[in-house]
DNA sequence: ATTAAAATAGTACATTATACCATTTATGTC
DNA sequence: GACATAAATGGTATAATGTACTATTTTAAT
């Protein structure tokens, strides 16, 4: 849009002083959660190679680039740089502004989640970061744990409030999972997929198992009949009975 | 927290230029809804008194104060500022960030919305606005239409992004009513309320007529069952047969 | 005393969620 | 090829919830 005003008001802008309050600085950060090859909910963290909390495990993002884009932009821009992914569901989450969360100077963070399918992400290791990996969420006493086949990370460690920003996420994530469409963001090939696959996701988010045949009834209730996904004239090849496969329509969630 | 580290980073933050990356303004805006003295859903506005779109109503809000006060400290000191209210609720919205959403420089706003009972609003025009007013909030083809008995605002008159922020708020709201003990805080007196108060905060939200005796049962079941809600030993006088008192406890959610 | 207003009590039905059983269609093994 | 196994699909039965509606009680106003 073009701000359409008056000469006077045109010449208050020009002179306008953007220094006139003191400003913070304003990051995204993503929380990126996939599932693992054993299909447990993971999310992914990057190890710091920048002080602070250099060689801290962090969650992916960074600073806005002021004037040049949207929050949006900033945190499409930095998944694709630390994930290479670049059309990925992602939506806001939460907006951190506490003024010690960051030693350096307040620095107000943005936090989005992205849903991925893990064989999309291509897990580099970006500017800011030495390692990057993919955790699978645990929980015990101390509440929660990240952990690969290699090594495990204690939310303490985490650096900032990012164990905040995580569970907050998760949070959010099962809550939206039974009334949004987020699940078919996390699907292998949201064109080619059976009903099981689908309640594998939702079984990992719920963190439950979940009734075939009853999942089943909802599923072609809420989503074949209203047209959302068609049944494709095709079965895949498995063990035992050959499952339908079916074909997500619009948004592609992906 | 104190923010541990070594000396070799403490050195590093000590010599951080601050100026590194260009920084955005960052402000809280705030949807304060209440029901006015005929129950119909109202958002308090301000009538700005200072370039950008001096003389056009916008949402309250401000500058935050950059290492001094939190967001949410930012968003309840505004509030307070406006509208005189100290203990209100209120829950973070969203964060908008399009790069000219403010035609100064970029101006990262975080909305809140709060909901508060009308007869604690005490309106007052602050620095910023030269009038304030509580607004009917009305639909016609056009789209959102702000009045109240002197004056009728549409959504197109508003400034900035504002017309969004209140439609998103809104939405927001009406989503939450059904699973988050909002309501409450509407209520002339959460210490001394009837069944059909409640139920009339709903309707409102909700823009439909509820059934008593159905929301009678859900009542008692959701919230007096549960022990949330006491049942008074009183009675309120009124024309028909006398209704039940109730007193929300714990949370206040005032 | 009568009427009207409002709360309260209860009934009937539809929808949805949950648990569970039975059948079908494939694979792999002897 | 018969048979066990795996997995999807097709059902039924019951519980929980939501919705519509009727009836009764208790008060104020006339």
């Amino acid at each position: 849009m073009t701000y359409q005003c008056s000469k006077e008001e045109r010449a208050f802008l020009d002179k306008y002083d953007a220094s006139k309050y003191e400003r913070p600085s304003v990051t995204t950060d993503i929380v990126v959660f996939t599932l693992d090859d054993n299909d447990r909910l993971s999310i992914l963290l990057i190890k710091r190679g920048q002080f602070p909390y250099k060689d801290r495990w962090a969650l992916p993002g960074g600073f806005l680039h002021t004037g040049k884009e949207s929050l949006d932009d900033c945190a499409r821009r930095e998944l694709k740089e630390e994930t290479g992914i670049e059309n990925a569901f992602f939506s806001q989450l939460y907006t951190f502004g506490a003024p010690d969360r960051d030693p350096r100077t307040t620095v107000i963070s943005v936090a989005y989640m992205a849903l991925i399918p893990k064989h999309r992400i291509k897990v580099k290791a970006g500017d800011d970061a030495k390692e990057a990996g993919i955790f699978q969420i645990k929980y015990d006493v101390d509440g929660m744990q990240f952990s690969n086949s290699q090594m495990t990370i204690r939310e303490s460690d985490l650096a900032f409030d990012h164990a905040s920003v995580i569970r907050m996420a998760i949070t959010r994530l099962r809550n939206r999972i039974d009334y949004e469409d987020d699940a078919f963001s996390l699907l292998r090939d949201p064109n080619e997929f059976t009903i099981s696959e689908l309640k594998k996701i939702h079984e990992t988010i719920k963190n439950k198992t979940l009734d075939l045949p009853n999942y089943r009834k909802s599923f072609l209730r809420d989503y074949v009949k209203s047209g959302k996904v068609v049944e494709l004239d095709k079965n895949i090849v498995s063990k035992g009975k050959p499952a339908k496969l079916y074909k997500l329509l619009g948004g592609d969630a992906s």
